[in-house]
Parts: C-alpha cells; sequence; structure tokens
DNA sequence: GCCGTTCTGTGGTCAGACCACTGGACCGGT
DNA sequence: ACCGGTCCAGTGGTCTGACCACAGAACGGC
C-alpha cells in the first residue's frame, strides 16, 4: 500500500468502469467484530474511559465466536485502544483508553528493526519533528516542564554514569522537551520515534571509542537546548537541536552511509 | 504511558533501590508470542517476505494453545507487520511483510474518532510534517513524480467533481506530495495523518455553505504548490503548503475555535 | 463492628473439531 | 502432447464448550 500509485497516479479514485473485476474482500469475522466497535467509537457512543460489553455477552450479540470477539480485542489493543483486566466490576473487563505513544512506539520499534526504513529516513524524520518540538516548547513550555528538564539534565551529569543509563535519561530528555512543547500528536511522535531508536542507539555507543567523550559533548549541547527554549528562542532552540541530533548520529554512525540494512536491535552490550 | 513523568521527571530509570516493590507484570501467553516472534524479527531470523510456521506447528513448539497463537498474529497485524492468508504452499499462511503506512492509519484514524488528540494539535502536526514532505519533494522530486502529481491536478479540475470525489484526490495529491519527498517514514506519517483527516475534512465540508468556492481556491493553492516544486524551490513551496493547509482548515473548521471535542468519524453527507 | 469466607462475573487459556480455500498432483480424454 | 477435471493435502478461519485465576461484593460468624 506504502508504495502503489505508480506514474499514472492510480488510487482511490479510480477511474469509471475501470478495474470493476477487482478481487472480492471477504472478510473475517473478527474484522467485522473490529469494525462494530470502531462503529461505536466513532459515533461517540464509546469513548474514553466506558467499558465494553463482556466478551461472552458481544460474542452472543454478535452472533461469533468468543475467540473472534478476542482477537478482535487484541486488534485494538494492539493500536493503544483498549485495555482488559480481570476482575469483578470496578476494574473489570474491556476498557476504551488511550495509550497512543505506547502504540505508536511499539509499531515503529517493529518496524525499524524490520528495517523498513533506511535508518537516514529515519534520522531525517526525527530531526523534523524535534525541531518542531523544540519550537514549540520554546513557545510553550511552562515552569513545570523546565524544572524536569532541568532536573534529567543534573541527573545525566552523575560522572559514574553509565551508556545505558545515560541513553535512557536522554531518551527521557527528548520526551520531556516534546512533552514541554504541549502538543499530543507531535509529542507521542517524538516519544515513538526517540523510543524505537533506543536500542539501535545502545548498541552504536557499544563499539564506540571514546564514549565519554560523545557523552560529554552532548550533555553540553542538552544544556545549550534547553538555555534557548528558556529564553524562548525558537529560532536558536530548533537549530541547535538539529545540531545535535545531526551530530549525535554522525558520531554513532560514522560519516559514512549509515549501513542502510537491519539497524539490528536486540540488547547491546553496554557499558 | 503518554502523560507521566510529571514534574518530577520520573521514568525509566527509577531511582536505585526505589519502588523495587512494583507490581509484578503477569504476562499474557499470547504476549510471550509476541515477544518470540519480534525476537526473530529483532535476530534478522525473520525479515519481510518470509513465512511464519504454521500456527499449529507454533502453538505445539511455544506449547501454548493455538488461540494464543492466532491472538499474537492478530496483534503484529494491527502493527502492519504481518499478513495471513489461506490456501497451500507458496501463498501460504502469514508472511512477514511492510505495511507501515496501513497501521499507521488505522491508528491514528482510530485516535482521531477518540478525539485523543485536540483537533489544532493534528492541525499543527500535519503542517509541520507537509512542510518537511514538501521540501523533500522541492529536493527530490523526480520527473515521474511531477507527472503523478500533474495528473492528480488536472483530474480535480473535474467541474462536475463531487465533494466526496475531491476529497478522494485532495488526500491523494498530498499522499503523491509526500512520496515525491522519497523518505519512507515521512512519507507515511504524512499519509497516515491526511488519511485519518479524511472523515472529518469530508463532515466539514458537508456544512460549508459554498463549497465549490473553497474547491477553486484550493485548486489555485495546489498548482502554485506544484510549482514551486517543479522549480525545486523548497522555501517557497514550504510556505505555499503551510498557508494553504492553514487556510483550508480555517475555512472548514471556522475561526472559531475548532472544537476542542470529537471531530466525529462517520460517513458524513457528502456532495 | 470487624474479618474471613463464599459467591459471582470477568478475562485467560486450552483442546478438539470442522469448514473454506488454495495450489499441486494426478489422471483421464482428446 | 496437450488440456481439462478431480482429488488431495495443508493452511488459516471459525466454532464449541470447558476450566482456571483473579478481583470485588455480599454474606455470615465472631
Amino acid at each position: 500500500m506504502t508504495s502503489m500509485s505508480v506514474p499514472d497516479g492510480t488510487e482511490l479514485p479510480e477511474r469509471p468502469s475501470a478495474d470493476a473485476w477487482r478481487p472480492v474482500h471477504r472478510s473475517r469475522a473478527y474484522e467485522l467484530v473490529v469494525e462494530r466497535i470502531e462503529e461505536q467509537i466513532a459515533t461517540g457512543a464509546l469513548t474514553v474511559g466506558d467499558t465494553l460489553p463482556a466478551e461472552r455477552e458481544l460474542s452472543e450479540r454478535l452472533q461469533v465466536s468468543r475467540a473472534a470477539v478476542r482477537e478482535a480485542i487484541r486488534s485494538l489493543e494492539a493500536q493503544g485502544a483498549v485495555r482488559s483486566s480481570v476482575g469483578s466490576r470496578p476494574t473489570a473487563g474491556t476498557q476504551v483508553v488511550a495509550m497512543t505513544s505506547d502504540a505508536l512506539t511499539r509499531l515503529l520499534r517493529l518496524h525499524v528493526a524490520l528495517s523498513n526504513f533506511p535508518l537516514a529516513d529515519v534520522v531525517e524524520a526525527r530531526i523534523m519533528l524535534e525541531r518542531s518540538s523544540a519550537t514549540l516548547a520554546a513557545q510553550n513550555a511552562a515552569e513545570r516542564d523546565l524544572t524536569s528538564l532541568r532536573e534529567l539534565l543534573d541527573r545525566m551529569d552523575d560522572p559514574t554514569i553509565d551508556q545505558a543509563t545515560f541513553n535512557d535519561l536522554d531518551t527521557a530528555f527528548h520526551v520531556a522537551l516534546a512533552e514541554s512543547g504541549h502538543n499530543r500528536l507531535v509529542t507521542d511522535m517524538t516519544i515513538a520515534i526517540r523510543e524505537s531508536m533506543k536500542a539501535p542507539i545502545l548498541q552504536a555507543f557499544g563499539t564506540l571509542e571514546d564514549s565519554a567523550a560523545l557523552i560529554e559533548r552532548l550533555r553540553g549541547e542538552h544544556r545549550e537546548i534547553f538555555e534557548a527554549i528558556a529564553e524562548g528562542s525558537a529560532q536558536r532552540a530548533s537549530e541547535r537541536i538539529e545540531a545535535h541530533i545531526r551530530g549525535a548520529h554522525a558520531s554513532l554512525w560514522g560519516g559514512d552511509s549509515p549501513s542502510d540494512d537491519a539497524p539490528q536491535s536486540g540488547s547491546a552490550v553496554a557499558s
């Protein structure tokens, strides 16, 4: 689907009477169940916090097996829209929730591991996203956002820090920065992309000769970015964060082409 | 998860010896299956195009029921990583695929319908994304990309066009524009966001007094954007597309605040 | 009034069966 | 030799019915 629409730009609005013989689509039971549930969400009959009917009841009402209902729920769960928990009334059953960043992160991490995206593309996208985050943060950051960022900076200063912890804190810093912009979508996308780079970055870190030097440099850059945001200078903040990310990646993946294939996930050696 | 890290910036890197008594996580069988499969993907043992073992075999090897295996597959399918099909050998079974934009689109549409994101945030994010798309397109567009865009422009000129078709073509135009930038991640995100706005936009279109006038204006703006890209002027292209999107949304959702709640999905009246 | 027990409803899991579909092997007629 | 149909094996898709573990609420003895 991603790379359809070749030269002729063929897309949804098919030319009349063209390919009327496209294959019929045989929906699976669980897909129909998903549709029904999404319908309820679309019409507003089901919103965040609501609880779905019990699986047994749903399966009876929709006239499908419980397995079909469960598969539908697994699908929605993977998209971060519902969450199931056992028990009795209050904590009961399957609730509609909002776990976008979780779901986005899982999705992106999976596809990064599948190397569906050239690493360079991911880096470019990340730069674009975080420039935007930085701009928004410079404009909208509240005092407690700055406090949060400051604390992370301080914790990163720990001289005995190991690579994995620094990586975690660095991630947390960029996440907190995104949250300072107060745009949910941009934040969630930023989190997802930084989070899905965590493993590859840590691995690359492990292969570095002098990681301490890089860490020291990143510390300084973080503080400069922070200052730009604290001053409310969107321009400077976005420029600095671009340089920061670009520089970090250059150091990690070397000046040479960032190995187009498999960034490889899995726990790296670390420290 | 989205809104953790309150003031104190608490995150993954928990302070040592703190909350060592956090609740144990009881994994469900299907989650373990997902993990195993992701493991195979992470190590590169499983890549795009490969076929998973048959459900029955997998369930036996992992010592879980087939239902658990199936739920795991549904989860991965929802993330656009695998696809199942019946049959015999060649088309057989569950394959690892790459349907990022599909999965991303579904996810985003769902959460837009859930109104997890204020509409204004989505618009801001879209502007940022498409600015980037336009910039990349101006730099990297090949001849066939331009041809594709041109054809869509022509088809949008049809004077007898109805709102729904125009909306589809408009979507296709923005998608083609994103694809012209040749950055897979940015493209997929752009597609997802434009696609998830389709229903709300169509609905807003239906409430318009003079939709023909808006369509006419959009046609002109599209051509101006196209020209900037064809000239390779990234600066102009990104400025124009921002003005284009901002203007369109202003017309659609009015100058007043864009109703923070439920953009509401579902098929709108159209034409 | 307190606290332990029982009850009830929920998701989690499993085993086993059957169906629908696909492609290939096979075999007959031409 | 070719073509066509039939059969077969293997796959996902679906269903049924059962049991388990858990969490809260109602109950009942102290």
